[in-house]
DNA sequence: CAGCATCCAAAAGGATACTG
DNA sequence: CAGTATCCTTTTGGATGCTG
């Protein structure tokens, strides 16, 4: 099995994401959700409320941004936070961390903002070469 | 309804991947998807035959190779080429499209080989804050 | 407001068998 | 080798209703 370890070290890098068996790839897929990159995002500019998020990310469900937010806590990702009034206030920041990884997620979301349309052109292209309709 | 497109201008960016209507949220998926950041990432030194990836990218089946190799063709992000011998060889390369899309993706992977760790141990944080067992 | 629980529909994904 | 087709399981996601 082509399970090329470093020599000697007892245990695979942790943060492979190619191997299927490593956190690495648990992360990535946390990070690299359907709505994961977008709640990172989110929060690039500072704090940001669960009704706001909501509002940014669309066609986000109030269930999948609760469960995003839960498993990106946990992840050390970002910090959940609390002002206690009535109605209740919460608010989700980045971490340290999680400020670390917007920047390779940011260039993504760049990438993706400028290259699109070349994307959809590259679509028609293809569509128009293999579905020569009648 | 609630499509409310921001005021004043003209028409919504194509790229826009916050819109869940926008061609750029489309291109996310295809992206960030379980597979293709793995698949992207794995052609960067080059063209690689089908089999190879296979083996490179832990977990895939060969259904998820072959589907999302084809979505990531049409959008113009890979290159399949095929050299006609027998047995067929049929390989797959980045385009420039698609190696632009690979500088902020490798950050990503690369944030994850040094920072899962620390992910790891969040978790485990957690996990002990949440479940007091007992 | 922020959210969890439940139920159900839809999509992703895997195993297997088969083709050029 | 490099797929496609089919079937079936698992996961994801949405709608709704209810709490603090």
């Amino acid at each position: 099995m082509t399970v090329s370890i470093e020599a000697g070290r007892g245990a695979a890098a942790p943060g492979d994401a190619f191997n299927g068996d490593c956190p690495g790839r648990t992360v990535l897929n946390h990070v690299c959700s359907r709505w994961g990159t977008l709640i990172l995002l989110s929060l690039r500019d500072g704090p940001v409320r669960f009704s706001a998020l909501r509002d940014t990310i669309g066609g986000i469900s109030e269930k999948m941004l609760s469960q995003n937010l839960r498993t990106l806590t946990r992840d050390g990702l970002i910090e959940r936070s609390v002002e206690p009034d009535s109605p209740p206030k919460v608010s989700y920041a980045l971490t340290d961390l999680g400020r670390e990884l917007t920047i390779p997620l940011e260039g993504l979301l760049d990438w993706i903002g400028s290259r699109t349309i070349e994307v959809v052109k590259a679509q028609r292209r293809h569509d128009r070469q293999h579905k020569p309709g009648a």
